[in-house]
DNA sequence: ATCCTCCCCTAC
DNA sequence: TAAGGTAGGGGAGGAT
């Protein structure tokens, strides 16, 4: 089983053709199952390059999740998010697998759904609210002074969560900051931390959150140094970096491995399952393009007859047509790994054959071979129906203990899935591109103009006879030909066309008595959403636009939503029929103009500029006889925007809404966008708009200022793309991205000057140098290894330690708190729009020059503000840069005087605008704080601190090398070797274990990571 | 300076 | 109960 696993690897690692790119180095790109960016070979081109087919590793883990354990219990609303972190990333992925042969995840858990929400101006705001009144009710009662002199900040997710950690703390007599500073805090919660962060907190006391909670059950203050969370420990990471400096042996290429990664690793895993079909071919594709290595799997599980009648909804995806393109299969091929069957390839690569054939079986292969989203399906299937080794389940006891009440248990991994609407939106947007795709296809290949009918644009063409007696120009032969980049860019005329409310107005087709309710999807049951609907965590997917009014919006918990709007009304999902009408939809739209992009299976662009042409209609004929049609066909009512780029279309749909059409005149674009919100454009959300918002309120005399930075930028660009072209006539497709681009372009150049040019006013900071440098000495010293499990056996404690690390969830404290700050979006906020109504900047000035001085000296003081740019629009300021100055010297006491001039100024404000200071105040400090500390690392310590960074870590890889070639047999390529050696040690220490029998041990270990819902792992260990 | 990695953000 | 999937993209800062 090992060496089939080595084997696997390697064998990706040569069909893949590794480093994917120039100067690759391993890394969770490589791992994760999307594709990744890189360079184009010209610069700064984002590019996707596919890599390998790490697409199906989720999968695969499933799989064998499923296959062998009768139980996973899940907690609710982990699950799928799971998935995603576990396989994001290379390491974390490797580590993964390495783990998982080693541990069973029993079950995982955790926290709130959606904390912070998914609504964060109401959920950030309440959560701000309650954070402060029971800081108050806190610091009221007293218990004991444990902690007295103590100062903690908790950072990310921990086990006790911040809120128990801050109540324990503060009521046994220490204090808890909201957000780090380094002169207050005298020790860091944390289980779990970014690798940046590792960096930035290297010289400061992190401790794992049972220090707080042990301390507190033993009744006094424990010393810390058994809970110091990180220690020299090397990494999966560090050793994996060794691989990848070996890459000179790259493309030696040893005998082909017969065995594909997907299928051994399967048989490694399900080894109970019949191994007679097993077997693999390897196609080398000769078709045109690329000779891509695929490699196909004969899941024999895949083809069983028993899967055949319990296809999930999207399985019939048959209805968008099958894929009978053979570049199409080559690209497919090239995406990814497909679990191709022999019986959907022995024809070839002509798929469409296979339509016409018996049974579902082949039903089922010819979708699997033209469309990649179901092999999904059918692996769920596998998972659903294979035979389920005879392996224990889950030691219960554990289960119960590790999944408190209300956990729930789910017994594929389909059933799952076939209940996430996210996941089936994401397949129909798929299924709706690829279908698209296909038809533009057979209309571009010559001589087959006459597939595609339009029976729309005919109709349209009639109607445009009878109403006008005008003859339109003859439209057969080139008009039906999909000619891709037929018009010129300016002369483009885009059309958003959107259904309203998807779900619920397709509901509303069987449910006409519901018209005119407020109403939501959700998984709730009506009678339980009545009664019991306040408290409910089910997502409303969507909601009728009654429902809207009152402040409901998709993707809101039901909870949430009921509180505001007391009538709501639960409607049930019913996927296959939205899936019907998606189609219905597309096909609508489709017999008028093959111009289409798929945006999601309720919503797509049109351009409309060949179709005018054609038939001599104008847009808005045009998209009159669309909607009529949309609605005549499925019943539901869409909305529709045009303008001259997808942008403005989009935008323009918005407020056709609903049910309506709005129309962007040519050269009215710049008009139109003026009375946009940021937050409207797309691409713009929650974050980047609270960004925007506090960069706002940052440069504050300044929203116009920034528009014309944003005028510039646009038309600089705009002249770049095309020369001779008037600015916003040319905005094509590719323009009307880079629109929203260029907001956060402007943003960010306004940034970056601040940073770069932070260098100079911190070179003459002395002060704070010395300090941190001091700190940093002395982090070098408190590096030292600790035991951190004493529960558990050590072998457990080193993997665990790796795991913890490798997995490196992405944990942003700041940003938990700064949503705890945000505001509600329903009051209006003047600031918060780049849109420059006169009535608007005028309050922004007004706010602004009350608190330009105090706002600008501390900004700029905080994030080393760019002296110019502060000083471009703060001319009335010039005493500013004096301020800077200032207060660069007396640091430390900074966040004083910054408290103070909130008081001082922040009273006369609205509260949004306050919370805005703040919470720029506070991202400012924590920026502000790290980038000291990088700059006196360089600057103060450079020497020491390098030398010794630089000896630990050449110590530290030599001993990584040394340990794996001890451990290991040879194998040639060096970087193989180091990979793969790796992964054996890991898998080694517990493999034979591993094969003798599969059972759970009692030990096992629990890990805690942070995610957006940050999860905890628990993890058995295999015997 | 260039390119890559990690982490983040968004949309439906 | 509930089913937070998936793909596209950007930027900061690290590695070379
Ligand atoms: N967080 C979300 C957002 C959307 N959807 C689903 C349900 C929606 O019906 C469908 C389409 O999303 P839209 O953004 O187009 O929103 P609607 O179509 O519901 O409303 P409208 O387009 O009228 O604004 O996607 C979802 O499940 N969860
Ligand atoms: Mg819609």
């Amino acid at each position: 089983m090992q060496n089939d696993w080595i084997k696997c690897i390697r064998q990706e690692i040569n069909d893949f053709k590794w480093p994917p790119s120039k100067n690759a180095r391993i890394c969770s790109d490589h791992f994760c199952n999307k594709d990744y960016k890189g360079y184009d070979g010209e610069r700064k081109v984002m590019l996707k390059k596919a890599f390998p087919c790490f697409q199906d590793i989720k999968k695969v883990i499933l799989s064998y999740l499923f296959n062998n354990f009768n139980k996973i219990v899940l907690n609710n609303y982990s699950q799928c998010h799971f998935i995603n972190t576990t396989l994001k990333g290379g390491y974390k992925t490797l580590m993964q697998f390495s783990e998982i042969s080693k541990y069973t995840i029993v079950t995982y858990d955790l926290g709130d759904k959606k904390s912070p929400s998914n609504f964060p101006p109401e959920g950030g705001y309440m959560k701000a609210k309650m954070d402060k009144l029971e800081k108050q009710s806190c610091a009221k009662e007293k218990r004991s002074n444990i902690f007295r002199g103590i100062s903690i900040y908790v950072n990310g997710y921990t086990d006790p969560t911040s809120e128990v950690l801050k109540r324990l703390v503060t009521e046994n007599g220490g204090t808890y900051q909201y957000y780090y500073l380094k002169s207050r805090v005298s020790h860091i919660i944390a289980t779990n931390l970014p690798k940046s962060k590792i960096a930035h907190l290297r010289d400061e006391k992190v401790v794992r959150p049972n220090w707080i909670v042990d301390s507190v059950s033993a009744g006094k203050l424990i010393p810390c140094q058994n809970y110091l969370l990180y220690n020299q420990h090397s990494t999966f990471f560090d050793s994996l970096k060794d691989f990848t400096s070996s890459k000179s042996v790259m493309n030696l290429n040893t005998s082909k491995p017969s065995t594909s990664f997907l299928t051994s690793f399967e048989n490694s895993l399900s080894p109970t399952t019949t191994t007679a079909n097993n077997d693999v071919t390897m196609d080398v594709s000769n078709d045109e393009e690329a000779p891509a290595i695929r490699v196909k799997k004969v899941g024999n599980e895949l083809i069983d007859d028993h899967l055949n009648d319990q296809l999930p909804a999207y399985g019939e995806a048959d209805d968008w047509g099958e894929d009978d393109e053979e570049d199409e299969n080559v690209s497919e091929c090239l995406r990814s790994t497909d679990h191709l069957q022999d019986v959907s390839r022995v024809s070839n690569s002509s798929s469409a054959n296979a339509e016409g054939d018996d049974a579902t079986q082949l039903n089922q292969s010819s979708n699997i071979s033209s469309e990649p989203l179901n092999r999904n399906e059918n692996l769920r299937e596998h998972h659903q129906h294979s035979p389920q080794p005879q392996l224990p389940p889950a030691n219960p006891s554990i289960i119960s203990k590790q999944s408190p009440a209300g956990g729930f248990q789910i017994n594929n991994v389909s059933e799952f899935f076939n209940k996430s609407r996210l996941h089936h939106i994401s397949q129909w947007k798929l299924d709706a591109k690829s279908y698209v795709t296909r038809l533009q296809k057979l209309a571009t290949k010559s001589g087959s103009g006459g597939v595609h009918k339009f029976p729309g644009r005919e109709k349209l063409m009639k109607l445009k006879i009878t109403e006008e007696d005008v003859v339109p120009v003859v439209p057969n032969g080139d008009g039906d030909v999909y000619i891709p980049e037929a018009s010129n860019g300016d002369e483009r005329v885009y059309a958003h066309i959107d259904l309203d409310c998807f779900f619920v107005s397709v509901a509303l087709i069987n449910r006409p008595d519901l018209r005119g309710k407020p109403l939501a999807v959700t998984h709730l049951r009506a009678d339980d959403a009545n009664r019991q609907g306040f408290n409910s965590k089910s997502d409303i997917a969507c909601c009728s636009y009654e429902a809207r009014q009152a402040g409901v919006q998709n993707g809101m918990l039901f909870g949430h939503a009921k509180k505001l709007c007391n009538d709501l009304v639960a409607v049930p999902y019913d996927f296959e029929a939205y899936q019907r009408v998606s189609k219905v939809f597309y096909d609508v739209i489709l017999s008028f103009t093959l111009y289409v992009e798929a945006v999601s299976c309720d919503e797509l662009f049109v351009e409309l500029t060949q179709l005018m042409k054609v038939t001599s209609a104008t847009a808005e004929e045009i998209v009159t006889c669309m909607r009529k049609d949309v609605f005549e066909m499925t019943q539901c009512t869409c909305s529709c925007g045009v303008g001259s780029n997808m942008l403005v279309a989009r935008l323009a749909t918005r407020k056709a809404k609903p049910d309506g059409q709005h129309f962007v005149e040519r050269g009215g674009e710049r008009e139109f966008m003026r009375g946009v919100q940021v937050q409207d454009l797309p691409g713009i959300g929650y974050s980047l708009h609270d960004k925007l918002k506090s960069m706002n309120l940052v440069t504050c005399g300044d929203v116009l200022r920034q528009r014309t930075t944003l005028h510039q930028l646009q038309q600089t660009f705009g002249s770049k793309m095309s020369e001779a072209d008037s600015f916003l006539a040319d905005l094509s497709k590719e323009v009307s991205r880079r629109l929203t681009l260029i907001n956060k372009k402007g943003k960010h150049i306004t940034l970056k000057v601040k940073v770069r040019s932070a260098g100079a006013p911190k070179e003459s900071y002395k002060y704070m140098g010395h300090g941190i440098c001091d700190n940093v000495s002395r982090s070098s010293t408190l590096k030292v290894a600790t035991n951190q499990a004493d529960v558990i056996s050590r072998e457990c404690a080193n993997l665990f330690r790796t795991f913890k690390i490798g997995i490196q969830i992405s944990s942003l404290e700041s940003t938990a708190q700064h949503r705890q700050h945000l505001t509600i979006s329903s009051s209006s906020r003047p600031s918060s729009s780049l849109s420059t109504s006169t009535n608007h900047t005028n309050n922004i000035r007004k706010y602004a020059t009350k608190m330009d001085a105090p706002l600008q000296r501390h900004i700029t003081n905080e994030s080393g503000a760019d002296v110019n740019e502060t000083l471009h629009f703060n001319d009335d300021n010039n005493n500013n840069n004096n301020n800077n100055n200032n207060n660069n010297n007396n640091n430390d006491e900074f966040s004083l005087s910054m408290s103070q001039i909130d008081l001082e100024t922040m009273r006369e404000l609205p509260s949004e605008i306050q919370n805005e200071i703040r919470e720029a105040l506070c991202n400012k400090k924590l920026k502000q704080q790290h980038q000291q500390n990088d700059v006196h690392n360089n600057i103060v310590s450079n020497n020491k601190n390098n030398n010794n960074k630089q000896n630990d870590v050449s110590d530290k890889r030599e001993r990584n090398i040394i340990d794996s070639f001890n451990n290991v047999e040879k194998i040639q390529q060096q970087h193989q070797l180091l990979l793969l050696r790796h992964i054996f040690n890991q898998r080694r220490s517990s493999a034979q274990v591993d094969e003798a029998s599969s059972r759970i041990e009692s030990n096992r270990i629990s890990l805690k990571a942070q995610t957006k819902p940050s999860f905890q792992l628990s993890v058995s260990r295999w015997n």
